[in-house]
DNA sequence: AATAGTTTGTAAATTCATTAAACAAACTTA
DNA sequence: TAAGTTTGTTTAATGAATTTACAAACTATT
């Protein structure tokens, strides 16, 4: 149900604008935000000795005058609490502690052979618990943990299914608030990557990007009006499984011809091993094509075509500013983006693509526990503040 | 940027929120809305009044009592206004004029045969003064017209590219609101069929739906949590040109193996020409095929065959609830549906499927025009109304 | 019929966040 | 030194919702 309106509702908008701008174009005056936002500077300043009395924003000292009094600069309080994100990878765990800011901390890096749920959760918690136990005295503590898995999850944190980890069913929100009594969000890997992204990463100044995780399989995360999109149950994005060719092979989701059969690393690896005549890893291929082996540089050029015909499916289909290219696949940016831009060029409709921009990660492999963890600072400021659109 | 709270966006949201609840639950009394809504009767009362002041709300007498004082009765007032609604289609132009509920008091059918850009618009102008002329008094009169039109719109209501109509570039809204000093609203057809379907027709109890209008091309109007999508730059949804086989035919929009290439009513007319060695039209289809003819349902069947190959692509792409297929095509259901279920059930993940619906359009060529006139309403509405959505 | 209890809708007093206006403090510029 | 600017606070006014009280209209029970 739309939420009735009350004075209580009023502040709350209010007050989140303040910090808004606080949080993003800091450092600030009172005066300044009031010129920004509109609100009267009696206002603004109610507000913001609220926000200082609560710890989220501190006075740093008196910035340079415009020609009359100087004003009193307001920052951030980034080090009042603390975030946990974890990247639950398919033979891997990336965590960090950030701050409120999103600002890393410290960084863990975990090996799992995926022996079972039970191990793999058991390694998790000891990662986490860790970090928390890292975590600096400030006034709000660790408030919250994020995590972006390899799969679907639904809107109670169950993660549904994850193919590549051999999971299913998995109550994983539930047995980590239990265990460790903080509000945990989970979400896809794509999904956290997008925001990551969006954040932190290329993605900046963007309203509305694509991002396109790379990985064993293919997944996106799609952020409209600087919000994250979710398909209708919550879990969208599974873009690997849009078919691009509809009598093509069959895909163990049924389908035929999925778009993850073509262009994902798993892909690769099998190409490579039909032929070369046996098996190799992506690490051992990107340095075969550094040296210069124009087979392997084949390779990565006709993964450059498939990437490139699920791309533009996704620029018609969706219709972004920005596309983001992560994952471990990223590494062949150098053999894989002149085929796929080529492909860009001859195949995209004229309007969408006039103002397109496709890239590849910057953040590495970071942009989904950055994801991650800003999942749970959203939440933390979710719990006391609310926004309107206008309409 | 986000607005700021005051007073008066309270009241706005009040209202707004109190008239939602008089337009879709009516008959209802103000005890009631104050019970569903958490206000005061108090406030419900206040809010009740000045709707009714101002036209739009009217006590109909005291309805049964519940062991106390008889209710108040209260109704929307559908008749305080009327909207137009445009279906400019490739080759007919339907318009309506509804009431504020979306009553359709008149129709009008023209056919054209597109000779020019000014014949259009000027056949399009004089159906929509008639219908103008003859709207009933009212207290708001004609408050507005909503146009659903065959191509990609942008904000400011230009109709960029109709590949179907040969135009490009007209400034439709514009010239539509100097010659009737109305408040004009222009949008691809098949967003205003989503819309349409979903107010009017099967889609009404689902907040996510596709929906697919299947013409000349294909189209398709996507509604995430009860509100139309609308990719970054204002048109999605050319759905269309997403790729079905990536090495398949040159389409006219640049890409290889699009959707409608094999999908849409052209594709079907393109191969029973072939077939049967000359020109055809979808009636002379439909009846044969009503005929028994096996040859030529046979095609239906594999145009069938081809839209589950797109609809799959939609489910695991957007994951809807509700995926409901209209535009002229939809006559052919009979024959189409089979071989697209069988596809379904064969190609589509298990998770998104769950709850997943797949019908024809049950409102049959009236989605758009019916869309578009509630597009006029919104517009009216919106222009006194806010909403606020729970964090 | 009389009484008790319920429901509907209005009225009066209170609350509280914003605005508007006035002002003091701090600074720049001429 | 004086005049003008900018910053941020104080005070009073505004107005929409809430709380509390209440009258009117009805049903059910004795």
């Amino acid at each position: 149900m739309k939420q009735t309106g009350d004075l209580n509702l009023v502040k709350k908008i209010n007050k989140t604008i303040v910090l808004h701008h606080i949080r993003t174009d800091s450092p600030i005056s009172r005066a300044r935000i009031a010129e920004i936002t509109g609100l009267t500077k009696a206002t603004v300043s109610s507000l913001v000795n609220e926000l200082i009395e609560s710890s989220l924003v501190e006075e740093i000292g008196v910035g340079e005058s415009s020609g009359g009094r100087k004003p009193m600069m307001l920052l951030f309080k980034g080090t009042a609490g603390y975030a946990i994100g974890v990247d639950l990878g398919v033979h891997d765990i990336l965590a960090v502690l950030t701050d409120l800011t999103g600002k890393v901390i410290r960084e863990k890096r975990i090996q799992h052979h995926n022996e079972s749920v039970e191990h793999v959760t058991r390694l998790l918690t000891t990662t986490i618990r860790e970090l928390i136990d890292t975590a600096p005295e400030s006034v709000y503590g660790v408030i919250g943990i994020g995590l972006g898995v390899p799969g679907i999850c639904d809107e109670e944190g169950n993660l549904l299914f994850a193919p590549n980890l051999g999971w299913e069913n998995v109550p994983l929100q539930a047995q980590l608030e239990a265990e460790f009594g903080l509000p945990v969000v989970i979400d896809n890997e794509a999904n956290a990557g997008a925001v990551g992204e969006k954040q932190f990463g290329a993605g900046k100044d963007t309203a509305n990007l694509v991002y396109v995780s790379i990985g064993m399989g293919i997944g996106a995360g799609i952020i409209i009006r600087n919000e994250l999109y979710r398909g209708a149950t919550g879990f969208s994005g599974e873009i690997g499984h849009i078919s691009i060719q509809h009598d093509g092979p069959k895909c163990r989701c049924g389908s035929l011809g999925c778009w993850e059969l073509y262009a994902s690393e798993h892909a690769l690896l099998e190409q490579a091993g039909q032929e070369l005549g046996h098996e190799v890893d992506l690490e051992s291929l990107l340095s075969k094509a550094e040296n210069g082996d124009a087979g392997v540089i084949q390779l990565f050029e006709r993964l450059g075509y498939y990437l490139g015909v699920g791309v533009v499916n996704i620029i018609n289909g969706f219709n972004p500013e920005f596309i983001i290219l992560g994952g471990r696949l990223a590494g062949g940016e150098k053999w894989l983006m002149k085929p796929l831009l080529e492909l860009l060029e001859k195949r995209s409709l004229p309007h969408p693509r006039k103002q397109l921009k496709v890239e590849f990660s910057e953040l590495q492999d970071r942009s989904t526990v950055l994801g991650a963890a800003s999942f749970a600072v959203a939440k933390f400021f979710a719990s006391t503040t609310v926004s309107v659109e206008r309409s």
